[in-house]
DNA sequence: TCACTGTAATTTTTT
DNA sequence: ATTACAGTGA
């Protein structure tokens, strides 16, 4: 492993292309237009890493004599995947055409698509989430007779997608003879491999699976892409697991250089499957490989880099950076100790209230989602628009799925996911006993739900109104599929709702339900108006947008555009940068969590919060509670072990200057527990008062003050209270 | 089939 | 506190 540079071959070049490097430091500059190696770029939080990505690509294309063609860029979101067109489109003023640039699984997707009868899948396959993928774990369970609360699906479902996500099929797992709890995982995921093989579904990471494998099986497919893939540009790396580094091993054979982008202190996804190792050891791994470290920080203040570099610093395995900046050191970054989670919300709150810079360049970051919550209500009694990030995403809604389900049993009458869902929505008195039926003769002769009914009703082994009930549905979803044909994809979509009934069946739900779930059905039309598929990989249009429906949940929100506070996870902000950033809730037991701690996983915990560092670019919030409300409990805590490994010389404790009298207040005790009713106490901005009531024992003990300055009850700083 | 009731769990989330 | 879910009775 060496460190590159070589300045006459930036020179040479550097006349044809100098708008491409011209606004590159030397470090972006050598990374760009490194030699066609293997390449690890170690990219630190806010050093333009997707910016040197983006001018790689344009200048492979421009003086490499590559081809779009040559070209494959692969991301983890759909966001980073659009993101990263949009800026090689700006750069390069066209589109490239032929470049395949997307994410690991709309790649493995296109490749399935193509290549449908080499993966030995129907040519009209559909795409599970994880959703239809646990529905269709519980029915296996079920058929199973096993006991639903010991085999839970989403124990399976994990097991399943772990395993897939290592290259792992069944047959691959060695079961020792009294292993009896893997001994079941395995028969239930092989029982749900040939499910998914009969009814032509793929999971998510199915995509991925399949696809390597598709691949790696036939010979002449791999040297078509071989030939075709010189270099393989890879963002964001430190998040690849298992299946997706093999993938990308065998893409990239003895011809194609990997260019890989990425932070390995950034890596905070290990628990789906993301392994670190893939980037620490890539250079051991890929021979000749180039290493290029970008520390230069174009984003943060001096001070806060301090802090982030001073953090990240307490963790052993790391490949190793340290973060600097040009620019100036800035403001201190602030700490502030809350009694409650309520008195952090009011702090956050407050400040943001005299913020005056944009609220959308104002992020309140958080470990765990249920902390929202409390901010929420906070914003709301001071009128501060805000947005949540994360919760259901639009084509999650349930009224969507279920419309989905009708197009994909159109699409494919053998999707049992699908069959099931609908098979009595809107109510047309087809029950549990019937569906039972069904499933048996499904079971029997391995079939297809769908294949089952149709048999039932031909062999009319079913009493007089199952029969006919059942006969109707069928001649409802042939007649729908026939007549739906020829149309365009909106009245595909408008005609299932209005034939199926479903469009009435939602309105007779309640007012504001009813209008809300209609709005989501219109919206869905207006997708399916704007949804544009260019016809290839040999997809039909309907086909074509399931599968879009699949891969991109779309985004849970509307209000996208207004000027508003931004409320989100850490994992969720990776990758996003504010002037001002609230961390909240930096307790032991929450950040890190308990959890994290308990598996010792405290350095991902270390890097989710060098990513909430990271994110600020002017000024820097911590703040945590010295108590807080968790499980109907109130519960003490300390500070977070992240804010005592940051140097005190870079921190400011602050305090709420504003003073407000209320009515009943309550104190947690805290270290105080000493005190009692009756005593008499001084606070140094207060003066003297008296503890009128206390509630509970120890720690967890409330007391009520009191003080003399009027009639008033006032919310004081307790740490100042001292008995007089 | 639906409404009610008791029980258990409660980190992070993309595709 | 909140929520999801399975079981039960009308």
């Amino acid at each position: 492993m060496q460190e590159i540079f070589n300045p006459s071959r930036c020179d040479l070049i550097s006349m044809d292309v100098s708008h491409l490097l011209d606004s590159l430091n030397d470090t972006q500059r050598k990374a760009v237009c490194a030699s066609p190696e293997h390449m690890l770029v170690l990219a630190g939080a806010g050093s333009g890493k997707t910016r040197v990505l983006v001018h790689r690509i344009a200048f492979l294309l421009e003086t490499e004599q590559t081809r779009p063609y040559n070209l494959l860029a692969v991301t983890f979101t759909n966001k980073a995947a659009r993101e990263m067109q949009y800026r090689i489109e700006t750069l390069l003023r066209r589109s490239p055409q032929g470049m395949w640039a997307g994410t690991f699984h709309g790649i493995s997707h296109r490749l399935l698509r193509m290549h449908w009868q080499e993966a030995k899948l129907p040519q009209t396959f559909q795409i599970l989430d994880s959703e239809d993928q646990d529905r269709t774990l519980k029915r296996i369970i079920k058929s199973l007779q096993l006991d639903e609360k010991v085999w839970t699906s989403k124990q399976s479902q994990s097991f399943i997608n772990s395993q897939k996500d290592k290259a792992i099929r069944p047959h691959d797992i060695l079961i020792e003879e009294n292993d009896f709890w893997l001994k079941q995982m395995v028969q239930i995921y092989q029982m749900y491999e040939e499910h998914c093989q009969r009814t032509g579904a793929v999971d998510f990471a199915e995509l991925l699976l399949r696809s390597y494998e598709t691949l790696r099986d036939n010979e002449s497919l791999l040297t078509h892409y071989h030939a075709r893939f010189r270099h393989i540009l890879v963002d964001e790396f430190q998040d690849t697991n298992t299946i997706q580094y093999l993938f990308l091993k065998l893409l990239a054979g003895e011809q194609a250089k990997l260019f890989v982008v990425g932070d390995d202190d950034q890596s905070i996804y290990s628990w789906r499957g993301a392994k670190v190792e893939n980037i620490q050891n890539f250079s051991q791994n890929f021979e000749n490989t180039k290493l290029i470290r970008l520390e230069q920080n174009y984003r943060s203040t001096g001070t806060i880099l301090e802090v982030a570099n001073a953090l990240i610093n307490h963790n052993r395995q790391r490949l190793g950076k340290r973060l600097w900046t040009e620019g100036k050191a800035g403001e201190p970054v602030y700490i502030y100790k809350a009694y409650s989670e309520l008195d952090e919300a009011d702090f956050v709150v407050a400040k943001i209230k005299a913020w005056e810079g944009k609220l959308s360049q104002v992020a309140i970051l958080y470990r765990t989602s249920s902390q929202s919550r409390i901010f929420e209500e906070k914003l709301i009694g001071k009128n501060i628009p805000y947005r949540i990030y994360g919760g259901i995403r639009f084509y999650e809604r349930a009224e969507v799925k279920d419309v989905l389900a009708y197009l994909r049993l159109i699409a494919l009458h053998d999707d049992d996911g699908a069959f099931e869902r609908i098979i009595n929505l809107p109510k047309r008195g087809i029950g549990q006993k019937t569906l039972e039926t069904i499933r048996a003769t499904a079971r029997k002769t391995g079939v297809s739900l769908w294949q089952a009914a149709n048999q039932l009703t031909q062999d009319k082994a079913l009493s007089g109104r199952a029969h006919n009930t059942l006969q109707t549905f069928i001649l409802l979803i042939q007649q729908i599929t026939q007549s739906i044909k020829d149309l365009s994809l909106k009245e595909q979509v408008k005609q299932v709702m209005q034939v199926t009934e479903l469009s009435e069946h939602y309105k007779k739900a309640g007012k504001e339900e009813a209008q809300r779930r209609l709005e989501n059905l219109d919206e869905l039309v207006t997708a399916a108006e704007q949804f544009s598929h260019s016809g290839k990989d040999g997809m039909d249009p309907l086909t074509a947008f399931l599968a879009h429906s699949a891969l991109e949940a779309g985004d849970a929100q509307a209000n996208e555009f207004s000027d508003c506070v931004q409320l989100m996870t850490l994992h969720l902000a990776k990758g996003l940068e504010f002037d001002s950033v609230f961390l909240c809730g930096l307790e032991e037991g929450l950040f890190p969590h308990q959890n994290s701690i308990k598996e010792g996983n405290l350095e991902e915990e270390r890097r989710l919060c060098y990513v909430g560092i990271t994110r600020a670019q002017q000024q820097l919030y911590l703040t945590h509670s010295e108590s807080r409300y968790r499980w109907g409990l109130r519960e003490s805590a300390r500070p977070s072990r992240f804010l005592s490994e940051i140097p005190v010389e870079l921190l400011e404790n602050v305090k709420l200057q504003t003073t407000r009298s209320i009515g009943n207040h309550h104190f947690n005790t805290g270290k105080l527990i000493d005190f009692e009713v009756g005593q008499w106490v001084k606070h140094g901005k207060f003066g003297e008062g008296i503890i009128l009531e206390r509630e509970g024992e120890g720690e967890l003990s409330r007391i009520y003050v009191k003080f003399s300055e009027g009639s008033k009850w006032l919310l004081a700083a307790f740490a100042n209270l001292e008995i007089i």
